[in-house]
DNA sequence: TTCTTTGCAAATCGTTTGCAGCATG
DNA sequence: CATGCTGCAAACGATTTGCAAAGAA
């Protein structure tokens, strides 16, 4: 998730076209900490191009997922979130509203955030790591229901 | 997820009955470290409880999840997967045939994992941590077809 | 007996797929 | 103009729900 430029290229290479959907996706998920869900971005696109579908989303979504330029995010509810973020970092997760919120750097290597990536994990060849903290966001944590 | 007495007691504590499907649900589930989807607790009991039904399995798990007996995992296909160990430890998923392992204890300490769980993290009141590794493992690495 | 649990069938819900028409390179 | 992309509708697969019958306390 950089410029579009760059990402044009990088779809070309892959043998893609670059479509005014797909511009649209990516620059929406480009600078969003908010983790949305493909439903979410559609709604978002959606005022700006009202004939926008939402498997559109779905598969422009797999894609860049597949190309790594975003990353997939489970929060517990049925829904898939995105993050446009790659580089290696911790997030939170609400147990209740299920939002995402991504754990500061600082945060992070204060408890141990180490980037060097080992290769290998229990025999795996190691691609990505994740650290999560499930949890109650101060919102929810607020309103009690806690136990819902 | 300890012995079944203990387990029926929390049950009738919380207002619940024991009843032969549960103590079987949790019996498959105690020793298991494959951590296997609801249809996979499924069809191994229905060997010997054939009028056993899947609603039943996926009540009873999300039960036990809700208890704080077992843990829920995503491995990144639709499916939920299921863990008797609700102590805080490291997880290996692999990307293309979305196996779990347990990363071992030692391994994970090796790597900096620290037991005491920080109350609170990017505002969050924090229940439980997770680390996940995603990459492939040793089977799916040989078998090639790792870009699928 | 009373209240929970079971299990069948049907409903949900997020996500994917088939396919005809459209747009990009 | 040759492919890849879009978007509609239908299909899908995992999980949940309504409800009557069965079982535990």
């Amino acid at each position: 998730m950089h410029d579009l430029q760059g990402l044009t290229q990088r779809v070309r290479a892959a043998g893609g076209k670059m479509t005014s959907q797909r511009a649209l996706i990516y620059a929406t998920l480009a600078g969003d900490v908010t983790h949305p869900t493909a439903e979410e971005v559609y709604t978002r696109l959606r005022l700006r191009l009202p004939h926008l579908s939402l498997t559109t989303v779905y598969k422009t979504l797999n894609e860049l997922v597949a190309w790594g330029e975003v990353r997939r995010i489970d929060a517990g509810d049925g829904r898939t979130r995105f993050d446009p973020d790659t580089r290696p970092h911790a997030e939170a997760v609400c147990l209740r509203c299920h939002r995402v919120t991504d754990v500061a750097l600082a945060e992070a290597a204060a408890l141990g955030e180490r980037p060097p990536l080992p290769a290998r994990i229990a025999s795996y060849r190691v691609v990505h790591r994740a650290e999560t903290f499930y949890g109650y966001c101060p919102r929810c944590e607020h309103d009690g229901a806690l136990g819902s």
